[in-house]
DNA sequence: CAAATGTACTGAACACTGTTCAATAAAACA
DNA sequence: TGTTTTATTGAACAGTGTTCAGTACATTTG
């Protein structure tokens, strides 16, 4: 009477690992090696998917049964290789950092610390203004692993330091005195972001009839106004 | 066959009127004036329990039916005395501007308008640390309504006319010379929203060992100490 | 080779979400 | 006394993240 019956149609779905580019090269090695690399080229198919979602409708309208209907999977499937939504959010918070990163290191060319402080700025808001999606996902949605000194923001300790070692950079050059270097360093990346964060969040719209690009362009060339006298 | 019974017991919910004393007073006037009374009164009562429940979970974790549970209501008869979420949101919304306004009125007192322009920042601050989810809704929430522009944001507007006004009265005293007054009042917001904003999204907790206190205050100091050589 | 084990996957189910709406009952009006 | 208006209900719809018994295939073991 109480009994549910489970009538299950587990349709193994190898064709689309057989079909799929992503699935080539697997004779020539170990089975757990193979298998191996399978699950990571199939972490690799959902992430994909995901992200590929994310950029197109934003993070509160990226579900997991978007993500699994778009590789033909089940919903279910996709947490057998990540552990719930929190993880794989995660995953491409990382990437975008990697890529902001990425793009601070040009930077290295630039010989004066100064210079190259100014220029950290430009590319955070161009940066924001190409992948808004990307900088909500780092900087401006609420943590879902609850963990957050769990190593989930290493990656962003990691560029705090590097501009710090800028401000030192510039102290040792006579810029900023009498300042302390961890707080102008923590001043700095908060008036950068606090542009971004206002562009990302559409609070730039009716700021006395200016675009978002004159407002985030102009508005930073404000405050490396004020860097240039102190 | 495929007809459905609906049964629905309408309990209409007087007694509750009657027992709260939120709904006294009805016998000294016109019926239609009470009747509108008693409207504004209920939203008053959904918008309460709106706030107790969203200044405590936050704004995602605040659903209709906890509103609706909480004033023993059904989750449908919000929808009676607010279009939808969003309505309840912008609401919650004014009332923090209302509330950061009427600190910022404080400042009037103040005479000296570089002292006042410093001031508005701490206060800023110290708002969004006593009140970290109105500081989330007011300026970090993806919006609702969809049009930004149809007045939901007019407060806002106010109070950047207003910071407006304070850079100008500084310009007259000669402070911030050859800096253009909106992008200058635009790039101080900026940079006193990022550090509230990181704060706000929890992006402050692996800064170097440094306290959310001490970052956000010495934070502050040093974007002062740039204001003051400007 | 056959049986047992392990791995990948399915889709129904659970407990939620915002929103709509026919049904209802009380109040106001005629 | 009807009749209409107004306020309220809760079921229903389509969505969400997540779990899990069931299934099928691949691999390992006897």
């Amino acid at each position: 009477m109480n009994s549910v019956q489970y009538i299950c149609i587990g349709l193994k779905s190898d064709s689309i690992k057989r079909n799929n580019p992503a699935f080539k090269n697997n004779n020539d090695m170990g089975i757990a090696e193979r298998k191996l690399e399978e699950k990571q080229e199939m972490r690799k198919l959902i992430l994909n998917a995901a992200r590929r979602i994310f950029l197109e409708k934003g993070y509160e309208q990226t579900s997991m049964r978007n993500i699994a209907t778009e590789i033909n999977y089940s919903p279910g499937s996709i947490y057998f290789h990540f552990k719930d939504k929190g993880e794989i959010f995660h995953k491409l918070h990382k990437e975008g950092f990697e890529l902001l990163i990425g793009r601070l290191k040009v930077l290295d060319t630039v010989a004066d610390p100064f210079e190259r402080l100014k220029a950290v700025g430009r590319i955070f808001i161009q940066f924001a203004k190409e992948n808004k999606d990307y900088y909500n996902l780092m900087f401006l949605v609420e943590e879902p692993g609850t963990d957050a000194q769990s190593g989930g923001f290493q990656i962003a300790q990691e560029a705090i330091n590097h501009l710090l070692g800028v401000v030192e950079e510039c102290q040792q050059q006579g810029k900023f005195k009498d300042m302390d270097p961890e707080y102008f360093t923590f001043m700095v990346l908060s008036s950068i972001h606090g542009i971004c964060a206002l562009f990302c969040k559409d609070r730039t719209t009716n700021f006395m009839n200016k675009t978002n690009d004159q407002l985030m362009q102009h508005g930073y060339e404000a405050f490396v106004a004020l860097l240039e006298k102190g």
